[in-house]
DNA sequence: TTTGAAAGCGTGAATTC
DNA sequence: GAATTCACGCTTTCAAA
């Protein structure tokens, strides 16, 4: 696996992006002393590493009629099926993250539902897809989310 | 509280810059059949209004150094003391993400390490810092995390 | 990694609908 | 109120060194 010992000016450049990921070469430029050149390339070869695999702007998702959130923890029904969640429940949108887990249950997913009555469909669509048992837990406050942990 | 309807203009806007946040103005006008000018307008509208938060790049955590990430589900050890969990916890920077929620436990953390025993020191300062007890749910496979979820 | 030049983009003001 | 056009300066991008 991958892991080849990222540069102090790449993992500045990093860090910058991941706090504002439409910061201007000039402006990283001039925050890492390097010429606008030299860190577009350096920007462009982490994008082609796949160390930055995109990017993306953070929405408010309450304010757009996403208020509801949720933490659906699952097992599987049948063990000696094969364990291809992941596949199965990737067409469902709602679906904003997909873990597997060591612990009680198999997969984490993270969904965002517009009302309670929407999230029980959602359940019911993501019990069949993947044939599996749910629980819950529904959260109440994003403190924060996706800060930029980038170590060190 | 907010919700104020979002317009379709401006729903597809947020669902273009949640899949690419660098898109330029010119490019998110003809994705929208407006002028440059008329979309920079409404995008730093949608800033002003909150529902664009921020943009930042997608970094690969476990190819800079941060191959761990794990669940931190948390309850209080003493539920007589006021419960600012989140406050606490907010200076550790290993801590991506902090949510309360409905269930057993009343905060999870999303957290992100180098190597186990570096988590075992995270826990512990966790633990000292919030006063809580804790249950760790370490994740195996990131199938795909922060897929944008914009609704319809 | 830098420089330099061409093309493209962001930004604001004036204008129109 | 919101969209367009135009003009200026800055940014991106690429070649060459």
């Amino acid at each position: 696996m991958s892991q080849s010992a990222v540069e102090p000016t790449d993992r500045k450049i990093l860090q910058l992006l991941a706090e504002d990921g439409r910061m201007s070469f000039t402006d990283l430029g001039k925050a890492t002393g390097l010429s606008t050149s030299a860190v577009h390339q350096r920007v462009k070869r982490l994008e082609q590493r796949g160390l930055i695999q995109g990017y993306g702007a953070t929405i408010n998702h309450a304010d757009i009629g996403l208020p509801l959130a949720a933490f659906i923890s699952i097992r599987p029904i049948d063990p000696s099926q094969p364990d291809d969640c992941a596949a199965r429940l990737e067409h469902i949108p709602e679906i904003e993250s997909c873990w597997s887990v060591a612990g009680e249950e198999s997969y984490v997913l993270k969904v965002r539902s517009t009302t309670p009555a929407a999230l029980e469909d959602l359940l019911a669509r993501i019990r069949s897809a993947a044939n599996v048992s749910t629980r819950t837990t529904i959260v109440l406050t994003t403190y924060y989310e996706n800060r930029p942990v980038t170590g060190e």
